[in-house]
DNA sequence: GCGCAGTTGTTGATGTGTCACCTAATGAAA
DNA sequence: TTTCATTAGGTGACACATCAACAACTGCGC
């Protein structure tokens, strides 16, 4: 087989945006995350399935639906779902239509849940990342996460 | 005590980097990471701690020094250098001068492991981030990534 | 020297994500 | 109707991160 070729290294400017890349998001998500935990004794995957459910009318959806919303795999979504119920903020049910299927349903305490935890979980996301930065740096990031998720559906080229 | 005053609600711009933020750091790691894990079996972890001892002179760093540089608890870089020990790409070394010290070094696997890596690795980033921006969009992003650290270190104001 | 607070590094428990695998039900073809 | 590939969802084993607790050692004040 034939030798690799040396690596285009990247510049010190590719550099900078790599590192940023890598060192901003866990430091401000973990931020986020702790806030969350205190003022809500919410973990973000409990907000994140909270806040889907809480904006569905019937306050209920298809697990499937909700996994591939959410961009979760089913696995994943099942854990956490046995994990909320057991905590009494989601409840399974059966779907008639479908022998197989199942639905999430937020129970009343689930409900209150995200009820009291959204306004809080707002003021979070501004105090970290929103009200920190410039119109033009939030325009920036909107474009940057456009371009990258329109790549992921359709890579330029496959692997070399 | 009193009633919560409404919330600053996200607006339309804000939510689509919201949005973004919340979507493109995992998606585009996942993709790197899986590359990584197929090209050179190896973890965006153990990657890391290779990467870095690779560039000391010695290929050996005292492990508090290295936690701390790579913004990790030592109870998280204790464990890790456990798993990557068994493997044998690490080794422990106590220091001398000081009885409570110990010093991770690469072994001869562990400096292979990471010269392999690296030219794979660089071309997955490259193809799942770097090459897919423009220059103003990787600039953009070191710019918000400074911001943030910055605003990490030294907080306008605390809780209301 | 002696006592003691602080540091270094490790460990075990717990919670979570991933993977491979499993069952049950569906729907279409033979 | 019988077969069979496909789909929905769950389960158990494992890898990993976090937290609290811990032992060993240091260096300072006395």
């Amino acid at each position: 087989m034939t030798p690799a070729s040396e690596p285009r290294w990247l510049t010190e400017a590719e550099q900078d945006a790599w590192y940023a890349w890598r060192r901003m998001f866990p430091l401000v998500n973990a931020e986020i995350a702790r806030d969350l935990g205190q003022d809500s004794g919410l973990s973000e995957a409990d907000y994140d399935v909270l806040s889907v459910l809480g904006s569905t009318d019937g306050h209920r959806m298809r697990i499937s639906a909700l996994a591939e919303l959410m961009q979760w795999s089913r696995s994943r979504l099942s854990h956490q779902l046995t994990r909320m119920e057991q905590r009494g903020v989601v409840r399974r049910e059966d779907v008639a239509t479908d022998g197989r299927g199942a639905e999430v349903v937020l129970t009343a305490a689930g409900v209150a849940a995200i009820t009291d935890a959204a306004p809080l979980h707002v003021e979070s996301v501004r105090r970290h990342l929103i009200d920190i930065l410039t119109p033009q740096q939030l325009q920036a990031l909107a474009e940057v996460g456009e371009v990258l998720r329109h790549h992921l559906k359709a890579p330029r080229k496959g692997r070399p």
